[in-house]
RNA sequence: GGAAGCGUGGCAGAGCGGCCGAAUGCACUCGCCUUGAAAGCGAGAGUCCCGAAAGGGUCCGGGGGUUCGAAUCCCUCCGCUUCCGCCA
């Protein structure tokens, strides 16, 4: 969420900014529902001083003065219940605004406004490059260890059953993420509800613009919405927290499911486990200085890419363009993965900076030794979705005689170093 | 789900309907003292909002009510604790 003053201040050139994203921002509305705020709590405000005045003249009021004064106490009181309800009303409609207005892009992300509009940053290893490569979905079938038509019959489309080594190897694979990032990179473990407040998610932007794309629980009279990303429990952890500045950054990690309506993407990538309803993800975030957001967003990224490299996997890193870049973010980096059957790089992590925009929602304060008082900035990036890593492994893995070798780092925690059919 | 009790500042813990933004202790910040530290002494310090500032307003779990005036009285919701039931 926005500051308005902010947002108003020719200087941030807001209009602009958010014009590269498609966003439309009206300013003639900002600027009448935020001043027209301000003046109503001063009226209110007003009010209430003088309604205050006049208590203590009550008290010192002699009987005959009394009367009156009481009088007009009174009729105070039915001033500052007017300029009450006037406040509340602009309140609640320059809160609604705010809440729909996307974060203003970095200027220095490319234009554009679709994946094929990204920049690419950098590329790691070499895309393998093999005669008839089958895609994940063969392999794992022939292997024995990926059952999607029993997942139909449990769930129906998008959904996943993995079996035997499958199952093993994607439980190998979250664990020696969540090991590398606690062990290495420093970042602290946690398990959090998968299951969160409508509050919640408008706390990290998911609400109130994109509830198409969530699965909404109720239960008698209770709401809660399954997460898509462990980022809205991590990230809220510290939501109406005030942290000292001298404890950041905070970096956290979790592995969650993660459930998406994916309404909107009825066509797209039907086959296998690259677009899941539910899907396992270990998630990286981070609660940072502000000033320091940019340079924090490199070493987020780092913590990814050295899964990766760890891994073997061939990728890409891209810089996405102004207008592909996800509601919330300023700045967004995409790790792609080489898939042999697709010829192409695959988004695999999305690794963004908030700026304060996640922690203005979500009120997560900071305040130095010195007494100076600030919002956080936020980051978050996969580190990494168990299923898409597991179809780079079984497809940039995959050997001329059908079978797939597995990572050396993984063997530790799948226990074998091949799949064979 | 049933019964009882409790929700005050970072923590602990006071608080006759106006003198309470709130005693006191601990913790905290800054001085003094000390070679340094502790102790001791002195001073300060809460949040959020409006305001260029001066200043004003707000906040004692949330919401509502009584009253000129509520941390203090009433209603309601939520949360926590204990006991019983149920359950993994």
């Amino acid at each position: 969420m926005h500051d308005p003053r902010v947002l108003l201040d020719p200087a941030t050139d807001a209009v602009r900014k958010l014009a590269r994203r498609g966003y439309s921002l009206d300013v003639e509305r900002l600027e009448r529902l935020s001043s027209g705020r301000n003046a109503a709590i001063r009226k209110a405000d007003e009010c209430r001083a003088e309604a205050n005045r006049l208590q203590k003249a009550v008290k010192g009021a002699s009987a005959d003065e009394r009367p009156a004064l009481v009088e007009k106490a009174k009729e105070t009181k039915a001033q500052i219940t007017l300029a009450e309800e006037e406040h509340r009303l602009l309140e609640a409609e320059l809160g609604e605004y705010l809440l729909e207005i996307p974060n203003l892009p970095a200027d220095e992300l490319p234009d554009g406004a679709s994946d094929a509009d990204a920049e690419q940053v950098r590329t790691w290893g070499t895309p393998t490059e093999l005669e008839n490569p089958l895609d994940h979905v063969d392999l794992g079938e022939k292997l024995g260890i990926l059952d999607l038509g029993r997942a139909t019959k449990l769930s129906g489309p998008r959904f996943a059953v993995l079996k035997g080594r499958g199952a093993a190897l994607e439980r190998a694979l979250a664990r020696f993420f969540l090991d590398r990032h606690t062990e290495r990179h420093g970042y602290t473990e946690w398990s959090v509800p998968t299951l969160v407040s409508r509050a919640t998610m408008t706390g990290t932007g998911q609400l109130p613009k994109f509830e198409q794309d969530l699965f909404r629980t109720e239960v008698a009279d209770r709401e809660l919405f399954l997460i898509p990303t462990a980022e809205v429990p991590l990230t809220n952890l510290h939501a109406k927290e005030t942290l000292a500045a001298e404890e950041l950054p905070l970096a956290y990690t979790a592995q969650t499911p993660c459930f998406r309506s994916e309404a909107g993407s009825y066509g797209r990538d039907t086959r296998g486990l690259i677009r899941l309803h539910e899907f396992s993800k270990v998630e990286l975030v981070r609660i940072v200085d502000p000033a320091r957001s940019r340079a924090e967003l490199e070493t987020l990224v780092g913590h990814a890419e050295a899964v990766m490299q760890e891994l073997g996997l061939a990728y890409r890193v891209v810089r996405l363009a102004a207008g592909d870049i996800g509601f919330s973010a300023e700045y967004t980096y995409d790790i792609e993965v080489w898939l042999p059957s697709q010829g192409t790089y695959r988004e695999i992590s999305s690794c963004s900076d908030f700026g304060t925009f996640q922690a203005r929602r979500a009120s997560i304060r900071t305040k130095a030794k010195d007494g100076t008082r600030g919002f956080a900035a936020t980051l978050n990036g996969s580190g990494l979705p168990v299923g898409r890593t597991l179809v780079a492994v079984l497809e940039q893995g995959q050997q001329p005689d059908g079978s797939v070798r597995i990572p050396e780092a993984l063997v530790p925690y799948t226990g074998f170093d091949v799949l064979t059919p």
